[in-house]
DNA sequence: CCCTAATTAGTTGTGCACGACTTAATAGCA
DNA sequence: TGCTATTAAGTCGTGCACAACTAATTAGGG
């Protein structure tokens, strides 16, 4: 079996991996936010939350890690730390007190402004057409899907 | 514009972010390789190391470092750990006291062999056609390569 | 109605990931 | 040769990410 052959099989050439590539990728990206983010005073995961706020205010803890996929003991710390920085509030839900809703601040509100030129930078410094950008989307979304259950 | 074209464009809709499918993507696939890696008694970025390790061995923590993509600051803690795991040495090179070659032990070079499956299996569960997987180390490595200077 | 099971957040411990810094050693030039 | 800049590895502090667990609350069957 030769080497090209080995790319999409058994190989434990870390340049055959997709694996790796995956995760290059994703730490060079979140690299590549990280000035604009600092900015904004964000880290990527925390920009990740407030752009699911912006969407949808008032949303618990649960469905916030349905949307990002993420466990409560990495969100609990997590908006602990965006609720020191002013930019929402957590309370309990007087209809079911084992929930917590998640609500914007002012503050909080206010930032999506700032933040609006991100994605543009992003999306520029990534370089992609329209067309593999979507592509690129698709895959990804594909293995997401395929991983989680299978 | 429409909700359509917005997606390619400034858009802070957390489903038209590519990064966050890939930031998505990456942790899952990670997460597919855990209890796989745990039988082999390794983390994720562990067995990266130790793919390199198996391609090449004696290599300084610098190139190790330039193959990953990882800081020095990462990596001498994780060696660290490989190294109390017993798969490998570390010790300064005789003709550049500055620099540490890392050395496979024994054990190390032997968990190749029950590493094999691994790839096999999460190619699997991946579920991507050649084609597919193709595409996506492609554009990947696209946005990897346009992220990291530009 | 009660009591058990399920649900929701949160805590704790481990291991990355990275910036800022430190220490030690080498390179290279005046 | 001596001195300064560079390089290599490592430490430290902060913030994820996740498993395992806990505490509090609610749901739902007998």
């Amino acid at each position: 079996m030769d080497r090209a052959a080995e790319a999409t099989d058994g190989s434990l050439l870390l340049d055959d991996q997709l694996c790796f590539a995956l995760y290059a990728a994703s730490r060079a990206v979140t690299a590549r936010y990280r000035p604009l983010l600092e900015e904004l005073g964000l880290t990527y995961p925390q920009y990740l939350v407030m752009l699911v706020l912006w969407e949808q205010d008032s949303i618990s803890v649960r469905d916030l890690g349905t949307a990002l996929q993420l466990e409560s003991s990495t969100l609990s710390p997590l908006l602990k730390r965006l609720e020191a920085g002013g930019l929402l509030r957590r309370e309990r839900r007087p209809d079911d007190e084992r929930s917590v809703a998640i609500r914007l601040t002012d503050a909080g509100a206010r930032l999506q402004e700032r933040a609006r030129t991100v994605p543009l930078a992003i999306g520029d410094a990534m370089g992609l057409t329209a067309e593999q950008d979507a592509m690129a989307k698709q895959l990804l979304r594909l293995i997401s899907s395929n991983v989680a259950d299978g």
